[in-house]
DNA sequence: TAGATTGTTAATCGATTAACAATC
DNA sequence: TAGATTGTTAATCGATTAACAATC
């Protein structure tokens, strides 16, 4: 277990990469990869290789000096450091286009994480019915209630702009502590609710910028 | 017309903000407000108000003191500047749930970038046929000469992690500069091949990880 | 003129990277 | 011991923010 004091100072920057070191070992590990270095690393997830070893530092000494680091132990390591044991279940808001997208993408697959309710105005025929995976879409009214009882503390939002932020309200009276948003605003909710956006075209309209410099 | 060169030294964090502020005065004028000052705007994008006005001073003097920001003016000038009115055609490979999902995601309704061709191996059944929306879905070894046709930049990967490098490379040689990259890897590109990549799943775990802290 | 708000400077903060002594 | 690679320091870079003179 790593010290909570440890994970609560860790730089940003470093957090997020987290998922991708969590990655990088556990492929070695299922390719029967024993031991790795921060140069081949950097190599293949395109992070700079001091960069890597300063995060690790950041947790202790996790290697060994003319070694490099066993892939096993990192992937463990890293593993613990995301819950990637804990099961996590989330509710879907928006089962539009992307709403059903999302559902069908199967998170459970690769991590213990998924979908497991999905909410739509009850004009949506979709509500009331169960995807064919047996994901219930209960009618929007419904939200609170159940998540309470699900004791559900992630969302994802895949409701129209217009929505959004009144989605978001309903998810925060409902207890809710993290959201991943789809909708291309910026959600005010409390500080101790954390927020990740993932906004397609502002993707696409960068893109196009860096394209045409 | 702003300046090559101004575009070009452009922090890379402003630049990833020109879309929200492009939007953002873009929204104002359609709801008929007239002005605006960088107090305000820090309210709704969640930016700092100084950010923005450094942001701004980049490209010269686009605003009047003890007034703020004229919306009409700002929309015109980030418009321009990203290049709204040029049509932007986009090419998608993979075409499972989440291809589907973006083809129909409509991106013309609020910009001029559309999905105006897809992909895939000719093993999916849908390879052969159109969308609803009358998009041709191809086999994926017409790619380069189709693209080349159509003379096509930009492209979507929305394929299998283990297929996305060779798709990339495909690209590469079929002439794309930008790819909006879904698999949940590090692509290897030509320097002059720009990459945005979206990690769903690697979003996800972030938010997790911050919420467990 | 008085009030408002910009544009810009300077300070601060956070992230990256080069370099190398430590050490396996 | 010789070679490899870490862990860490110091330098650099880039981004944010506070503060305020300039000016509409």
């Amino acid at each position: 277990m790593v010290e909570k004091k440890i994970r609560e100072s860790l730089p940003k920057a470093t957090a997020k990469r987290l998922p991708q070191y969590y990655r990088f070992f556990k492929k070695l590990v299922d390719e029967g990869v024993s031991r790795t270095n921060s140069q081949s690393m950097s190599q293949k997830i395109g992070v700079d290789a001091a960069t890597i070893r300063r995060d690790f530092s950041l947790f202790g000494e996790l290697g060994r000096r003319g070694y490099g680091y066993n892939t096993k132990e990192l992937r463990d390591f890293f593993g613990d450091l995301l819950g990637q044991d804990r099961e996590t279940h989330l509710a879907l808001i928006g089962v539009g286009n992307l709403g059903r997208a999302l559902i069908n993408y199967h998170f459970q697959d690769r991590n213990k994480m998924r979908i497991t309710q999905a909410y739509d105005i009850a004009e949506n025929k979709l509500v009331g019915t169960e995807t064919s995976s047996g994901i219930p879409i209960h009618d929007i009214s419904d939200l609170e209630k159940n998540i309470k009882k699900a004791k559900i503390t992630t969302a994802i939002i895949s409701v129209k702009q217009e929505n959004a932020q009144e989605v978001a309200d309903k998810l925060v009276e409902a207890g809710i502590k993290g959201i991943l948003n789809f909708a291309p605003i910026h959600l005010k909710v409390p500080d101790d609710v954390h927020v990740q956006s993932i906004d397609l075209t502002k993707e696409l309209q960068t893109l196009l910028f860096f394209m045409s410099e």
